[in-house]
DNA sequence: GCGGTTTCTGAAATCGATTGCATAAAACAA
DNA sequence: TTGTTTTATGCAATCGATTTCAGAAACCGC
C-alpha cells in the first residue's frame, strides 16, 4: 500500500507538504505541488481513509436503522435520504433491525464507537428511555417514528389525524362495522393510528368489535390470510383500514376470489400511496405519505446538525398526509 | 471521548494489559483483569472502531453496490447477504448507482480508499476492464450480473437458459408472436435472456417484429404503459415476456381494465417469482429466481475469501432457475 | 538456594493521515 | 543595509488502538 510517506519521499519533500496539496492549502509553492501531484500520480496514491477518519474525528457517515429493506415505504424512505447524503459528499450505512431488540442496540452503538457521525431512526424496538442514552454519544434523528420522551429532532406525519380522516372518510360512505389491521403493536405510528382510528368511531358512535383487530400484517400474502379470517367472522365488517398498500392489495385481490364485491360488501383503505394502489383493480383509496420529503428533510436535518454544528434538541417536523380517495371505498351510489 | 489511556489510568496498568482484557490475551491475571473490566464499567468506555480499523488493516465492512433500493430483486438479494453478514460480524455498505457510471466508479474506489474489506457487483455500468483495474485494490464479487473478463469468482443464475425455456414454454402453449421486455439494455443478463429468448424462436423457426422488443421497462407503471404500446400495435403480439414480475403484474393489470383476455389473447411470463406473481389474477407464470441463494452464496464467497484469506479466481457458482407455471400462460385447452 | 521455564507486564513502535509550532526564505519598507 | 512582514517548509506530536520485544516476577525441580 502506498502511503503520504511514499508520495514525499518521491517527491522529495515532507508529509507535511504532501498533505497540504491535498487539503489545498494556500501556501504551497506552485512548482512543490507539480512535484506532489505528479509523485501521486506515478504511485497511484489514494489517502487511506480510515487514518483520516481517525485523525478528522469524523467518518462523514450516517447510519440509517429500518426495519427491513424489503418493505417498500422503508426502501423509498432510504432512496429519498440516499439522495440528499450523496450530495452532501456522506455516506449511509444501511442497518436492518429485523424488528429485533438486541439488532437495534447494536447498530444504535455505532455511535458510541465512533464508526458514523450520527444515526437516523425510522422505527424502534427499545423503550425510549434507553435510546435516550446513546444521545450522548452523537446526533440522532427520529424519521416516522416518533415520540416526545426523548429529546431529538424528529420528522413525521401526524398518523393520529390520517387515520381518523380515513375512518371518517370510511364512515361518510356509510360503513358501520370497521376493521383494522396493523403491523407492529409497539410502534408510535400503529398506536397513533389505532388512536385516531378509535377516535372516529366514537364520535360517530359506532362500536369496535375485538374481532375486527388484526394484529402482524406487514405483506400481501398476510393481507390475504387476513381478509380470509374476516370472510369467515360470524359478525363481518363492511369496511377495513389497513396499515399499508400491500396488505390492502393482498386483501383486494382474495376477496376479488371470493366473490366479495369491493367496496360494496367490503371498502378498503390503504396507506401510503405506492404505485399498487392506483394499478389494482379496483383502486385504493388510501393515505398518501410524503415519504420522499420525510426522507429528505430527516437527511437535512441530520446535516445541519453535524455539518453546522447546530443544536437542535426537540425540533419537529410535521409533514401534511393526503387522503386519496379511489374506487375501494366509493360507496356514495349505494347510501 | 473516553480512550484505552483512560481506562488505563483508572486501572493503574498499562494501555498494553487493558487491550489484552479487551482481546481476551491469555497472559493477563484474574485480578488484573477484574481491576481493567471495572476501570472500562465505570468509564463506561467502548474502544474506538476507527482506531482499531487503522491498526489491524481491516474494516469489517463489505460494500454491496446495487442499481436501486426501491427494486424488490435487490432489496431481497441484500436482505439474503445482510443475514450472512451479520451473523459473521461483517458490516454492509449498501450503495446505489442509480445505474450511473461515474456513482459506481466512486463506489468502486471504497476499495482503494479501504473504506470497505470487499465489494459485492450485483450489476455494474462501467465497462468490465475498468472493472478489472479495481481487483488489484481488495476483493470483488459477481452476483447476478457476471462477465468472463474479469477474474473475479461470480454467484449467478443461468438467464439464458432460463428465457430459452420461458420462451419454449409459450411457444408451447401456442403463441406465435411473443413480445420482449427488459431493463437495462447493457446489462449481461439482459443480453443472455435477449440470447435464450432469440435462440427459442429460432429453433420454432418463429419472426420477432422488431415492434415487441420494448426497452427500459422497470416497474408497475412502465408495465402498464408498455401494454398500452403493444394493444395499439397494428400487428400485435399474443404473448410478451418481460424482466420482471412488477412489469407483468403492470401488464396484466392493465390488459384486465382493457377486457384483454389472459392468457387467451395475450399469454404473460415474468421474472424473479415475487409475491405479487402469486398474488395476483391470473396467477403469474414466472422464472423463479434463486435470489435468496444468489445472496447468501455472494455473501459466503467473499468471506472466503476474506477470512480464510482464500484466493478464488474465476470461481463460478451457477444456481438452478424453476419455470413456475401459472393461469397467465395457461392455454392448453385452447391449442 | 540456584538455574531454567513459564507467566505477566509495560515501554515504545506502529498503522496513515493532519496540524501547531518553529524556522528559513522571500518580499517589502524605511 | 537593516528590520519587519509574508510565504513556504518540515519536525514532531497527535488521533486511539495493537503488538513486538525485553525485562520482572513467579514457579519448578533438584
Amino acid at each position: 500500500m502506498t502511503t503520504i510517506a511514499d508520495v514525499a519521499k518521491l517527491a522529495g519533500l515532507s508529509r507535511t507538504t504532501v498533505s497540504r496539496v491535498l487539503n489545498n492549502h494556500p501556501n504551497v509553492a506552485e512548482e512543490k505541488k507539480r512535484l506532489v501531484l505528479e509523485a501521486m500520480e506515478r504511485l497511484n496514491y489514494v489517502p487511506n481513509s480510515t487514518a483520516q477518519r481517525l485523525r478528522n474525528q469524523k467518518t462523514d457517515t450516517i447510519a440509517i436503522l429500518v426495519p427491513v429493506l424489503t418493505n417498500p415505504f422503508f426502501a423509498y424512505l432510504l432512496e429519498a435520504m440516499d439522495t440528499v447524503a450523496t450530495d452532501n459528499n456522506l455516506q449511509l450505512l444501511v442497518c436492518q433491525t429485523r424488528y429485533d431488540r438486541e439488532k437495534e442496540l447494536n447498530f444504535l452503538s455505532l455511535l458510541k464507537t465512533k464508526q458514523v457521525d450520527g444515526l437516523i431512526l425510522t422505527s424502534s424496538e427499545n423503550d425510549w428511555d434507553i435510546i435516550a442514552e446513546f444521545t450522548q454519544y452523537g446526533p440522532i434523528v427520529l424519521c416516522n417514528e416518533y415520540s416526545e420522551l426523548v429529546n431529538v429532532p424528529t420528522v413525521r406525519m401526524d398518523n393520529t389525524e390520517a387515520a381518523y380522516e380515513a375512518a371518517c372518510h370510511l364512515i361518510e360512505q356509510g360503513c358501520k362495522k370497521i376493521a383494522y389491521s396493523y403491523g407492529e403493536k409497539k410502534s408510535s405510528v400503529a398506536l397513533e393510528r389505532e388512536n385516531g382510528f378509535r377516535k372516529a368511531l366514537q364520535e360517530y358512535g359506532l362500536p369496535l368489535n375485538k374481532e375486527w383487530i388484526i394484529r402482524n400484517v406487514y405483506d400481501m400474502e398476510d393481507g390475504r390470510e387476513a381478509l380470509n379470517y374476516l370472510s369467515r367472522l360470524p359478525d363481518k365488517p363492511d369496511a377495513v383500514f389497513t396499515g399499508s398498500d400491500q396488505v390492502a392489495t393482498g386483501m383486494i385481490i382474495e376477496a376479488k376470489k371470493q366473490n366479495i364485491n369491493i367496496p360494496d360488501d367490503l371498502a378498503i383503505v390503504g396507506f401510503d400511496d405506492q404505485p399498487i394502489a392506483s394499478i389494482v383493480e379496483p383502486g385504493l383509496t388510501t393515505i398518501a405519505q410524503p415519504i420522499q420529503q420525510m426522507g429528505t428533510k430527516a437527511m437535512e436535518t441530520m446535516i445541519e446538525v453535524i455539518l453546522h454544528k447546530r443544536n437542535l434538541s426537540y425540533h419537529e417536523i410535521l409533514l401534511p398526509f393526503e387522503l386519496i380517495v379511489r374506487d375501494s371505498t366509493n360507496r356514495i351510489s349505494f347510501n
